[in-house]
DNA sequence: AGTTGGTTCTGCATTTTTGCATAATGGATG
DNA sequence: CATCCATTATGCAAAAATGCAGAACCAACT
């Protein structure tokens, strides 16, 4: 048996159709179909139940689809592996942070790093999902519930606290409010949640003034980069709020998130010189930042 | 990345080079090479080092061996459910047993059976290995140490006894000895071990006078042969020499060997309808046979 | 009833893979 | 030193797999 026509029975079962898992497959529907009927016959299965509407799984493929699992899961295990001592070899550290944080507050740092490290590769990989640290990234900088997973180790850098920001040209124009009792006078940016709305969102729904709403982001990026053209006021964490020379902090976000900002690696990595080196740096880059925030704004980060 | 690619991976890594790897693999040398050189582009790692002696496996590889052999492991498990299905769909039993008992003791009785069961179709495996009861047989009947692996179920039919025999014509031509001290007039057939000497072994080598020992051969089923044809005086399982006509039991072979015949199946099987009606069939066939062997040899079997 | 948009299945052309034959290399042996 | 026997690696022909185009079917919609 060919083992790479499981493959293709693992998508026609997910995907219902010999032509939507030709798409995933990045093949042609024929081949799909062909290799399907290969497979049946080196079995002596009918693994399906054809229909112009798609392929039915029969039950004798249904009491199958464990096994097919595991041989995808075990591919995959093996490519991951690969691919972490790929990157092992070729000397790469491959930092995941999201995509604000990305772009806003590690560009310069990083250049600084390739300056003093020129055999050291940072591949950046701006998510914000997270990554999995045991093999599709090595370092994680993310904002979130504190780690619970044991295999990771790292260190805190702040609490992951908010503020009301807006820029110097919105300043200028409209003045700015130090209190939600001035909202009034002035105009908002949204940030709309995907997912159910947490405490940040409650709290911009009951603050600010619903006929001031000038704009709906749906993600912070967007929001960000409308508040710095001087669209409006809106929230912002203060990690990058209080590192924008642009802004302006109105007012801080009065809420507990329980978030915090996390600087994270896999446990077998601790001892793997240029991942340390990555760490170390960004530590050190990241706490002298912290101490700079702490001076004006005191212990709450 | 192509899985099929990795079944090329792991051959190449047991048998030491393409060439040993591709007569394994049922293909040609050049293709396992080149399929192995295409794994090794798209990992983009360098997986063996490349002599004319052969494919000698990277640190790379070796530590990557791990997966790679989870992948064979969780395809193996894919194939054998699927072929456990496809036999529960034909209505087929899989039954092994060592090459002697398989034709010379149940080649009738199966043709009862069939003769009764004409829906179901057994399929008769003769192998001195044991099968493994999950997926490779449904049945054994086995000779050897009682079973210990609590996933199967079955019945003890008989002690595996052994006793000297001979064929009538060798008696009608040379008389045959009662106790090991007329062995001195005979002629004798050993049977060589392969393995490390057992009880039985030792017994030979004890009692046959060497210099009468006048063939030698590797398997049960060769010696049994030669037996049969008059070549001389050799051992033999009771519950094959005291079914067979032809020959003359001399005496026990007095040895403790603590083996067992054992008719075996997992116990997933044992509310499986056509397993059931075919353990059945041979239970109660080898026990009327047992029953009579113990009128001849008393409580011993 | 006709149209639309999805699907499966098939014939044929194109592309890719495989097999064959063989050159080249290296280690073991006489 | 020559020979033998193992191997890897490569060019080219053959075979197999794939992709394309389209017929046929079926359900949903107008």
């Amino acid at each position: 048996m060919e083992w790479g026509d499981l493959r293709f029975l693992l998508h026609v079962v997910r995907e219902g159709s010999t032509l939507a898992a030709s798409r995933v497959l990045n093949t042609s529907q024929s081949t799909v179909m062909r290799r399907i009927a290969v497979l049946e016959g080196q079995l002596g299965l009918s693994l399906f139940e054809k229909r112009r509407s798609g392929y039915v799984p029969t039950d004798t493929l249904l009491g199958l689809l464990g096994k097919l699992e595991a041989v995808e899961a075990a591919h995959s295990a093996f490519e991951s592996e690969a691919r972490v001592i790929c990157r092992g070899l070729s000397g790469t550290v491959r930092l995941t942070t999201p995509e604000l944080i990305s772009s806003h507050f590690l560009k310069f740092p990083l250049q600084q790093f390739r300056q003093l490290n020129p055999d050291i590769r940072i591949e950046l990989v701006a998510s914000d999902e997270y990554l999995d640290l045991s093999w599709e990234a090595d370092i994680a900088l993310r904002a979130g519930d504190p780690p619970t997973d044991g295999a990771l180790f790292g260190r805190r850098i702040i609490n992951d606290t908010w503020s009301v920001y807006c820029s110097r040209a919105y300043a200028e124009a409209n003045g700015y409010p130090t209190t939600t009792a001035d909202f009034g006078k002035h105009g908002f940016i949204c940030i709309v949640e995907r997912a159910r709305p947490d405490r940040l969102t409650e709290w911009m729904n009951t603050h600010f003034p619903p006929d001031n709403i000038v704009l709906r982001h749906s993600s912070l990026m967007s929001a960000f980069f409308s508040v710095k053209a001087g669209d409006g006021i809106g929230i912002c964490p203060d990690m990058i709020g209080m590192n924008e020379p642009d802004f302006i902090r109105c007012m801080p976000v009065d809420v507990q998130t329980g978030k915090e900002v996390w600087l994270l690696a896999h446990e077998r990595n601790r001892q793997t010189p240029r991942i340390r080196i990555v760490l170390d740096f960004l530590t050190e880059h990241l706490m002298k930042k912290v101490q700079t925030m702490r001076l004006v704004m005191g212990e709450k980060v």
